[in-house]
DNA sequence: GTTGAGCGTT
């Protein structure tokens, strides 16, 4: 079946080398990385159409066209071109690139009947257009729902739908917001450097591993670090070669494992704009709004 | 074993 080296080059003209598969067939990128630092794909010459194709990759794990890697030479891909050094404002539009203009974000999903599954969920939801994530937030120690969840759509448009109306789940209204968390990052300044190239990853779930932590980064950018704290704390750290992909990361929610988990700042404690407004109950988010933008008058030399 | 506004085990 699978074979136990494909070749991979860096053009196709140049000389490949052999890279090992997984038992399964599969080929990691970080097993590809490793040769080829910087390296987010793999692509090739179809032989029958002589067009280049991609290779397919989920999560870190490129997989075989048609299941059989064959002879065929497989040429790296680096973020943005084929460059092996990109420069700095690469890797920050690189990243853009891959979120988008209208980028979607989880909906809270507030009402839900006690006995609502995620099933039931991605169901009823699936109605609208294709859905990538729900949750049902449940009690740690007893499984009951708390009456609310979340979802992720892929389309932007399918979100704005269901923003848009109110939902008859198991019979009961339902409303689909935009979670407090993403109201006040809409404001944020998505040009404004962080300099860190650290980025901390919240809400892990204890089964993500740190290895697959590295091999889904690897597709924003060079991962040179990546670190789980023990006992499980529901968080990670990410640290990345270059800053700008950092920076470009943060207040997204990305999908690991099915699971959203949240990008933010690697050193948020002390100056969270989120967390200091969390402590009026019925804070304004425009009010918020407006603090987070002083914010961004001020140089941050001296945050 | 209950409940019905909220905000996701930093």
């Amino acid at each position: 079946m699978a074979e136990l080296y494909i070749r991979v080059a860096e053009d196709e003209n140049e000389e490949p080398m052999e890279i090992p598969s997984e038992d399964d067939g599969t080929v990691l990128l970080s097993t590809v990385a490793a040769q080829f630092p910087g390296a987010c794909g793999l692509r090739y010459r179809n032989p029958v159409s002589q067009c280049m194709r991609g290779v397919r990759l989920v999560e870190g794990i490129l997989h075989a066209p048609e299941n059989d890697w064959g002879s065929l030479v497989y040429v790296v891909n680096y973020p943005k071109d084929n460059k092996r050094k990109m420069d700095e404002m690469d890797a920050a539009s690189a990243v853009k690139m891959k979120r988008g203009i209208e980028k979607t974000s989880d909906l809270i999903i507030l009402g839900l009947p006690w006995k609502t599954s995620e099933q039931d969920l991605k169901d009823y939801f699936a109605t609208f257009g294709e859905v990538i994530m729900v949750q049902v937030k449940r009690d740690v120690k007893t499984g009951n729902s708390k009456g609310f969840g979340f979802v992720r759509f892929t389309e932007y448009e399918t979100q704005s739908k269901v923003i848009s109306q109110r939902h008859m789940i198991d019979g009961r209204w339902c409303d689909c917001k935009l979670p407090n968390s993403k109201v006040l990052e809409q404001f944020r300044c998505p040009d404004e450097p962080m300099r860190s190239r650290k980025i901390f990853v919240g809400r892990c779930t204890e089964d993500i591993t740190t290895d697959e932590l590295r091999q889904f980064f690897m597709q924003y950018g060079e991962v040179t670090d990546v670190f789980i704290p023990k006992p499980f704390r529901a968080f990670a750290f990410v640290t990345f070669a270059d800053d700008q992909v950092a920076s470009a990361l943060c207040g997204e929610d990305l999908i690991i494992k099915g699971v959203s988990v949240h990008i933010s700042n690697a050193e948020p404690k002390h100056n969270n704009i989120n967390q200091f407004f969390s402590n009026f109950p019925g804070r304004s988010p425009s009010l918020a709004a407006m603090f987070d933008r002083t914010q961004y008058q001020y140089p941050s030399s001296h945050v």
